[in-house]
DNA sequence: AAACATGGTAAGTAAGCACTTACTTTCAAA
DNA sequence: TTTGAAAGTAAGTGCTTACTTACCATGTTT
């Protein structure tokens, strides 16, 4: 009879669920307050009573499932980064990339980044926290999804620049300039003006514009259109294409 | 004779002076170094003890010059927004504007915004740790600055359009895409990569590519030089210039 | 029904925190 | 030389923190 006290209220919050709980599902309750928290005030910011009550339990149940607040943080990056997905960007615009069709390259790529984004807010803020309190997530993070994104991109453009399409820019650079217009129209979305007072547009419009923006921008200026140089590259194309399948085939490992 | 005794090693660390100070002196110097620690480990990750420590003076002290840790958090704060100055970027290209000279436009502003989280990344740091922990900073700086560059820079882009210097984009997204580059740019080289293992190039070169890149990409098509389109706008200015000025009056209201 | 592993808690503990109190030292003006 | 205001400190205070201990409850197995 004692037990039904914290039913009274307990369904309105769907992770405050009461009574009993199986181990593992537990586990991954304590999990899902505790990404909500730490993504809203970071790892110093969130009190383990916090997450205790959040999650409808004492605070020893927590120490139960994570010997210490810095295990389940871990646990919480790895647990985001990992089941989040990501799911390679590289892949997703391959096709894009066998057309050569760059605006479909780019587009894809920002209009993906923008949505992820905006369905979940969590995870930017937690690598931001992250990056600010220099956890060894930010780097892991780095190594495994930018540094991939930056090889695969830069090589793309470089590629593209043999063409003739492109004109001669460090491809760095352009990479940095998409990244850059993309990540930051994010963090004003979701962490600086969430209520859009600068600017307020779709992410399509957005993710559109931006890539406009770029294509021009770095578009080679001649007579001929960019769509003719597509064909015409014909026999680097070999040469060029093990190139970039080089550089995406080296990172294979998998820790832990 | 006993005040010489900070004079010996005094001097190495200017901020970690040993002996008596005057009132206002050992104020600054306290906020000195709690600019260095707020910046490096936030508002909660950094204690009064520390900061008490690495000014060389006990807890009691900075509690004599900052009522609360609040207020010191607060004074560093409004110090370095105004005493770094920022000095005000629309002044800064003030005459580039006058001349319609976009490349000049866009690109001292991006070289200077650079240099300036170059020199002081602190600021950055500061700013970031201000708008994940949700301080009213975070709009203050926004109101004062963010906005009124918007402003500033998007009634130019608006100006240059009429003149057909520009083609078809919401200026507001020029300016994002701008700000973008630069802003990640600077996140890059200052916070995530300080290693420069991604891409490193010097702070002229990246106005300069930046700046490419977005004028070619907003730079109207067609087959007079943009040159030419800078004097044939004169009568069209007039209502230009009202069409900018009304963007720019509306905003006028200060909550709390 | 006894044994037992597992989900769960109340009530700690020691350390750390922001902030205070009561007191001493310094030094320049009267 | 006295005095008084300002610079400075040692040693707290009470609260919060991450983490622990010792115990209860419940469903399953034998």
């Amino acid at each position: 009879m004692s037990k039904e006290i914290n039913t009274s209220a307990g369904e309105a919050q769907p992770l405050l669920a009461s009574g009993r709980m199986a181990g593992e599902e537990r586990r991954l309750q304590i999990l899902g307050v505790s990404v909500r928290l730490f993504s809203q005030h970071g790892f110093r910011g969130t009190t383990t009573k916090e997450i205790a009550q959040a999650a409808g339990i004492s605070e020893a149940m927590v120490f139960r499932h994570f010997a210490t607040k810095e295990e389940l943080y871990a646990a919480i990056l790895d647990h985001k980064a990992c089941a989040e997905g990501l799911g390679d960007p590289c892949e997703l615009v391959a096709d894009a990339v066998r057309r050569k069709d760059d605006r479909a390259v780019f587009e894809t790529l920002a209009y993906t980044a923008l949505q992820h984004h905006e369905q979940d807010p969590d995870f930017m803020r937690l690598l931001l926290h992250a990056a600010l309190e220099e956890h060894q997530l930010t780097e892991m993070f780095w190594d495994t999804f930018v540094l991939r994104i930056y090889e695969f991109l830069g090589s793309y453009i470089r590629e593209r620049q043999q063409d003739g399409a492109f004109r001669e820019v460090e491809p760095e650079v352009v990479v940095r300039a998409l990244i850059g217009m993309v990540m930051h129209h994010s963090l004003n979305n979701n962490l600086w003006d969430p209520t859009r007072r600068l600017l307020n547009i779709s992410n399509e419009r957005a993710a559109q514009d931006f890539t406009e923006i770029l294509l021009k921008g770095i578009t080679a200026a001649t007579t001929t259109s960019p769509q003719a140089r597509v064909t015409k590259r014909a026999v680097v194309a070999a040469a060029a294409q093990t190139a970039a399948t080089r550089v995406s085939a080296k990172k294979k490992k998998q820790t832990k």
